[in-house]
DNA sequence: GTATGTTTCAAACATCTGTTTGGAATAATT
DNA sequence: AATTATTCCAAACAGATGTTTGAAACATAC
């Protein structure tokens, strides 16, 4: 698969429309007809649909796997006697998502959206691609979590981890709608980093909260 | 649409396959083969697929809004000098999902999936029923919320609040994967109520944090 | 037993899906 | 300039989709 524009403008396309309806409710004539190229132009650049799927999650996944492996090593959190806390390791995650570079507006929205597609609609295909990649990105999290609350079980410790997740790509996915109800007027500005500054305590204290048993 | 054997038999097969595929990955001849009856059967009962969607919603959404009304009530919480804490409210929403009767094995696994889905596959007609039908359940809830954090600025409350049902869809609607990525082996067993066990101290400590200034 | 209303069923319907094809246009290489 | 590789594109493909049809089977009422 060679570059050409043809292909980012394929990817931006399939972005918006996969966070808008989903994988399977988004037609290849959707993705080509926005993208102003030939129907058959996916099938030449990609090889499949499938593939095209892991292609725009490969585009987002990679960097934001970068800043936070980037992120540890800088702050020297995997040398000893540099234990972060768990406030650190949220700046560092909700940071490192807003650092990714978008080529749309809304990129934010559209890429958390697409991450709580990822698990949802996760298809056979999409599945063993994830595994992989969410090992790489955010098991290192995990460990880091793991040292800063050794009174948990190991599930319970995951299962948080997967709440702090799930708190994210729901809230950011549908920051625009969800800013709407609270302003009760739409079309009102989103202050993203406010969000965030709301979420980091919430999750912070959800994660110290003593084990449920 | 009357009350039919082969109504039942739909349901319950729609009802699986919606929460194993997804709506749109799940076609009627699945659903009528698996339900054993002809494929007319949806559209002459029914009406339209998206008629079928509702009607599976509806028949697990209706006696949890009843549970929920009738929670709130039974506790006098609505009467003055009888306020729950944050723990009695999430009590109550959880154990009301779990009470659920259910015709199915796995029954409690497949509504949380479809309450999930409620949320993060929600488009277009869904959206609108779902607005409609159901606010009403939980904007009592959110009432109660209120009066137990009277520090929270209106702002920071409702944002609490999406983080909630955020973590809680974004889990539920991804269960199985995740049990799966936990035991390094696809097809393991869903412990729900254990997940349920620990989303509730998790979140009631993201909402009795104390305000983000 | 005949008539009426309801439910089932095989078949067909039109439309949409992802993918493939073969030739035209363009770019790169010699 | 001639040749080769790459990219584009209109058209067609085979299969799946939700929905409709009209007659058969069944149940109910008179």
């Amino acid at each position: 698969m060679a570059y050409s524009e043809t292909v980012d403008r394929i990817l931006d396309a399939a972005e918006i429309l996969f966070a808008e309806k989903g994988f399977s409710e988004t037609s290849l004539r959707m993705i080509t007809g926005k993208a102003g190229v030939n129907l058959a132009a996916v099938n030449y650049h990609f090889g499949s649909k499938n593939a095209l799927i892991q292609a725009v999650f490969n585009r987002f996944l990679s960097p934001l796997n970068k800043l936070m492996v980037d992120g540890v090593k800088q702050n020297n959190w995997d040398k000893e006697g540099n234990a972060p806390t768990i406030e650190d390791v949220l700046r560092l995650y909700t940071s490192s998502l807003l650092k990714i570079p978008t080529r749309n507006a809304n990129g934010v929205s559209i890429f958390m959206r697409m991450l709580g597609l990822a698990y949802t609609q996760s298809q056979g295909h999409l599945r063993k691609y994830l595994e992989d990649e969410y090992a790489k990105t955010f098991w290192p999290l995990l460990d880091l979590v793991k040292d800063i609350t050794p009174g948990l079980s190991k599930a319970e410790r995951f299962w948080r981890t997967q709440f702090v997740i799930g708190a994210t790509a729901f809230t950011m996915s549908s920051i625009q709608q969800l800013s709407d109800i609270l302003e009760n007027k739409p079309g009102s500005e989103v202050d993203t980093e406010g969000v965030v500054n709301y979420l980091v305590p919430f999750l912070a204290a959800g994660l110290n909260a003593p084990p449920s048993n």
